[in-house]
DNA sequence: CTAGGTGCAAAAGGTTTGCGGTTAA
DNA sequence: TTAACCGCAAACCTTTTGCACCTAG
């Protein structure tokens, strides 16, 4: 049910400590939030989801979280469109898929052969990849149809 | 020196007929910005500089020229950070290098040989992708050794 | 004990909107 | 001629900041 038993609580707990950030209730509770719907929420949708259960954490409080996850390697962030940034605990290697119409965002695999390395310029050091496809899924492509029938 | 001779400036003119919108000498300004230094400049900084040549225009219309040029594939939108949105009119399949130190963009050449497709689920319709890489770039690098050896 | 984290409220970006006047086609 | 576009200014949304209090280690 809760993704966060007292042995996962210690793992989270260690990871935060090993680059330097302390436990705090609120880091955790930000990331069963995020473990919970894996719809990747903004910062925002992340906010009430946690006031559920926690009345009274504060947007900053969510901000911070957010931050120390991304930063300790628990949690992505995607940036997608000029709107508000999206959050993702999948840290599989994946890309996201974008809906131009509706604005849902999916995990999509990438192909599991690895892709061809690119090659970059002399003294460049990559940290991390992000892929994202943009395009119209598969629900807004039939209502696009439906509507373009009836016009 | 300028990119918009009178071809070129008929050339834009069609391609924005071509999607329904009119040419105006806005969006020819604010394109000719993009092509004259491609250093992925954000809105802001892309007012800025059409301002030195047309000191009358507004915020407002220069997002609206930088969409205009999105919507009729002139120009690619970019999303780095939660930051501002970047613009870059080199619309050939290319990649973007982000330096997570200083900002600032790079376009990164991808293989030749086109990579193995992404197999999207059933129903969803790719437009395009963004592929992002986050990491250091040589300048940066060498700044932060040096800081380092004289700490 | 104390550096780091929290909640609050205000400020700071960045982008969008509404409106009266202007202009490309 | 007129729908599209412009400039302006205010509104809006997202994120950051400063500060007094609190707490994990």
């Amino acid at each position: 049910m809760n993704a966060t038993g007292k042995e996962a609580g210690a793992e989270f707990s260690k990871r935060l400590n090993t680059v330097g950030f302390r436990f705090t209730p609120q880091r955790q509770q930000v990331y069963d939030v995020l473990l919970q719907k894996r719809d990747h929420p903004t910062a925002e949708e992340v906010f009430f989801r946690a006031k559920k259960h926690m009345p009274d954490i504060s947007h900053a409080t969510v901000y911070n979280c957010l931050d120390a996850l991304v930063e300790c390697g628990l949690v992505r962030q995607v940036q997608l469109d000029r709107g508000a940034a999206r959050f993702c605990p999948n840290m599989r290697e994946h890309g996201h898929f974008y809906c131009d119409a509706c604005g849902r965002v999916y995990d999509v695999n990438l192909p599991e052969k690895p892709r061809p390395e690119i090659s970059l310029p002399k003294g460049f050091k990559a940290q991390r990849y992000e892929i994202a496809i943009h395009g119209i899924c598969p629900e807004c492509a039939n209502k696009k149809r439906f509507n373009a029938s009836t016009l």
